[in-house]
DNA sequence: CAGCGTTATATCTTTGCGAATATAGCGCCT
DNA sequence: AGGCGCTATATTCGCAAAGATATAACGCTG
C-alpha cells in the first residue's frame, strides 16, 4: 500500500502493537509483567528482577500485588527473612500463566509480520 | 487455562490490544489518529473532530502535522480563512490510509477474539 | 473595513506517574 | 544478641506529557 509509506526509508517502518489480558476494570497480565515473572523466577528474588529490567523494587512490588490481587490463586509467593534474607518463587498457577500468555505472544507477533508484509511488502 | 482465570466473574476477561504502524523514531498510525481522521472526513474540520472525541484542538491538530510531517504526502490539506472560517479535508491518500488501516483494525479484532476463546472459552 | 470562524502557534498550568527516600519487619546465622 | 539481606509499606519529590489559555493570522462576506 503505496500512499501509506512515508517519505525516506520505506523498509523500517513496520506494524507494532501490544496485546494484554485484562478484566471488567484493570489490566491484568501483559509483556511487563510476563518479563517480570520470569525473571523472579529466574532470579528468586523480586529486588533482583527489579534491577534486572532497570524497574525499581516499588513498582515490581506493586506489579507483583496487582496480579495476586487479581488472580484466582498467587502468581508469586514470598518468604520474608531466613537464610538468604528472603526471596520469592512463582506458584504453578504462575509458571502456567507465564506459558500460556508465552504462546498468545509468539501468535502475536506472528500476526504482526504477517500484517506487516501484507501493507508493506 | 483455568490458571489464568482471576477469582470473581471469569467472563467478562478477554484479551485485548492495541496495534499501530510506526516509523524509526515515532508512532505513525494507531486507532486515536484513525478515528481522527474519520472525524475530520465527516466534520470538514479538526476543531469540529476534536470536539467530538473531546480532544483539545491543540491535541488534535499536533496529530495532524505529525502525521503529515511522516507520510509521504499529506494525509489532511487545510485552508485558513474563507466563507467558513477555514477547513480540512482528507488527501485521496489520507482516505486509502484509513480504509487500509480499518482493515488491519478488523483483522486484529478478530485474532484478540480467537485468542480469548483459546485461553478462556 | 469590520466581523466571523477557522487554522496556526506560543506559553503557562496542571497532574498523573514513576523515582527516590525512609522505615519497619522477618528469620536465619554466627 | 546483633547483623545481614530480603520483603513490605508509606511518604515525598521531580518531571515530562497532557491540557488549558491566549493570541495571531487568514480570507471570505456583508
Amino acid at each position: 500500500m503505496k500512499t501509506l509509506l512515508p517519505a525516506e526509508a520505506t523498509s523500517s517502518y513496520r506494524l507494532a502493537g501490544r496485546v494484554w489480558l485484562e478484566g471488567p476494570t484493570e489490566r491484568f497480565l501483559g509483556i511487563g509483567r510476563l518479563e517480570l515473572l520470569g525473571h523472579i523466577q529466574a532470579t528468586g528474588s523480586i529486588s533482583r528482577a527489579a534491577a534486572v529490567m532497570g524497574m525499581s523494587y516499588k513498582r515490581a512490588w506493586d506489579l507483583v500485588q496487582s496480579m495476586n490481587a487479581q488472580a484466582r490463586e498467587p502468581f508469586v509467593t514470598t518468604q520474608t527473612g531466613g537464610s538468604q534474607g528472603g526471596g520469592a518463587r512463582l506458584t504453578p498457577a504462575g509458571q502456567a500463566a507465564v506459558a500460556a500468555f508465552d504462546e498468545v505472544q509468539a501468535r502475536f507477533q506472528a500476526f504482526l509480520a504477517a500484517e506487516t508484509t501484507r501493507l508493506l511488502g
